[in-house]
DNA sequence: GAATAATCGAGACGGTACGTCCTGTCTTCAA
DNA sequence: TTGAAGACAGGACGTACCGTCTCGATTATTC
């Protein structure tokens, strides 16, 4: 299966490139007006002027769409580290959770009802699991796990365990409407790294 | 004015005492088998044997309706350490989240929909935030500053800390549909005291 | 039976006298306003300022409520020429029917209502064919023969089935919902006259 | 202006012919089982094996989808005189009258209830209206001014008022229990020929 | 005067139906 | 092959009534 046809330059009228973005522009728009449960793919699909199949063709479910906009258009998917040589260890930690303290400054309302719309809706759960949790956790558990070959990290603490620890408090706290401000990034990084 | 209203306090039938938990109950089971997205009012209605109507005259949402429902119904808002001594250090906490940890099992789903109902209203979520989420912390901070006390962990860390990164931890995994088991909670509560 | 108990003067509250007025005009001013199918019991009850259980507890069903309001309260069963020579011939029909047609502007809607409820009770409809209908067909029918015996009308024309005509066409546009004005009532007496 | 719209004969995907006749025969059958306020919307997409959305789509009413069943699947819209050459003149009125007869000694009742039912339902009295009084009424006065041309009507008469008398004695005979018989045509047709 | 009994205002309740909205699928024509 | 347009099955929603029932308050007769 799957070479035989190779290149097959492909029949047919070829998807609209534009539609895609005036999908996920009208997206966006709908949801900062309504939220996510105000919105519905019919309503997409006529802001957008495209025909709701449209929708159906590209994108499996409503979540998929909306993360899609939110992640495409904001372009803002995984925040990249500043360059140079990024730091590592306890300083490495408390950098990063500098920065996602900032992403949060400007969209913690949006991610806080996107969690929630979670919670009504599995489907979207797991979307946004994939592509946006996952992904930060991953971050923090592989800096760990360099920490722990370094030696700054007793080898039988679970760096996965302790990725979730953090970003836990950070969910705890943002759902809660407590502060998060560098002096916590600090103490969360000294704790951690457990001196 | 504040006299002026308020009057009147019978006129015409009761509302019907079983009616409402009837229906307070129907929820909480539907919650529990459909989780809060798979329960429709109609179906609340039907299991508990209550028209449709009814509803909508005592609570304006879904959303109210659960919410009664688990705070009413479950009754269980700062769950009660069985009796004798209860355990303290790493095997008190190690208790106390094997116990959060059977609530969950039963009313993971309905908490959820809190969580991300509070996120809807501010108010809401203060008082969520009195009335569930403050005590549950407090019994973990309570229990790591008499550990601290004797010893059992150092000096200079922050209980306060300590407890919301278990809790964190805790919301982090529900919120994602990640399982929450009894080794988790021996895990977390190593990581803890374990150092 | 029956005679039995005889007088007793019956315990208990007496039925509000002022009540059973209130209700039949609230009936006819909504029904004036609104039609039969625009007015609800409830909205009667409310304009007459009484329980909706006052209203069950009189009349078995809103059909018979709105009839027994037309009877009642508009109090002209018989529309009585007025005082004087009344006219004969055809100035009388003229007469006559501009007379109707004045009942009808108001009553209409009550009037159309009434027949359709006889449409599905065979009693009420000879009731109703009795007390109404019956007094006005005979009321042309008389004028008609009065008319043919100075001749003014042909000796080998039926009174009765001229009658039915005249009756039949004001039937006919009122159940139409066809305006019936004056030019209407003259022409017809034209008609009937005319030859 | 004029051909600006009206275009685009055929986009999307065409209406089922088959579930509109389904639906209409569904509608006939709870008619006739029992009668028109005791037929719901949703009865008849149940019967019919049809979303309830598909009717909304169709019909804006109950009773336009009702006044269709009756008038698309009975068949006899605008009854067709016999072949041959249609009798004019005061026979071919009396022939009409006969006809009609004939066809309200099978559905006399059915007529008399949508009657009834258009009273409290003006967009359903104004359907019966457009697609069943109107026609027959336009026969009539077709008819008439045809004699009139043909000088066996005096040319001051008019035929349209002539036409309503006609039909107004029947429904007020048909609403009022009396017989509609043979004899009753031919004097009515008499009279309006007037010797 | 106290007990009894019917009515009334008020409102909750079990039901039925309505019309709207949305989702996901399917079917046609046009590009 | 894709897009625009739109029909369809299937459900949930919130509203509006209807007719019944259940309170407390009122107002008469009867003891």
């Amino acid at each position: 299966m799957g070479g035989s046809e190779a290149r097959r330059p492909k029949a047919g009228r070829p998807p609209d490139r534009q539609a895609g973005r005036a999908v996920r522009q009208a997206a966006l728009q709908l949801m900062r007006e309504k939220g996510y449960a105000g919105v519905s793919i019919a309503a997409i699909a006529a802001r957008a002027g495209v025909a709701r199949q449209t929708l159906y063709n590209r994108w499996p479910t409503k979540a998929d769409l909306v993360l899609d906009a939110v992640f495409e258009e904001t372009g803002r998917n995984a925040p990249a580290l500043p360059g140079g040589a990024p730091p590592e260890g306890q300083a490495g930690l408390e950098a990063f959770l500098l920065q996602v303290l900032g992403h949060l400054q400007q969209d913690g309302d949006p991610l806080r009802a996107l969690i929630a719309a979670a919670q009504h809706d599995p489907v979207f759960r797991d979307a946004l699991r994939a592509r946006f949790v996952l992904p930060r956790e991953r971050i923090v558990t592989d800096l760990l796990i360099r920490a722990q070959a370094r030696g700054e990290i007793a080898a039988h603490r679970d760096p996965g365990l302790l990725s979730q620890l953090v970003h836990g408090i950070f969910w705890y706290r943002l759902l809660n409407g407590q502060e998060l401000d560098a002096a916590l990034a600090r103490e969360i990084a000294a704790e951690i790294f457990g001196r």
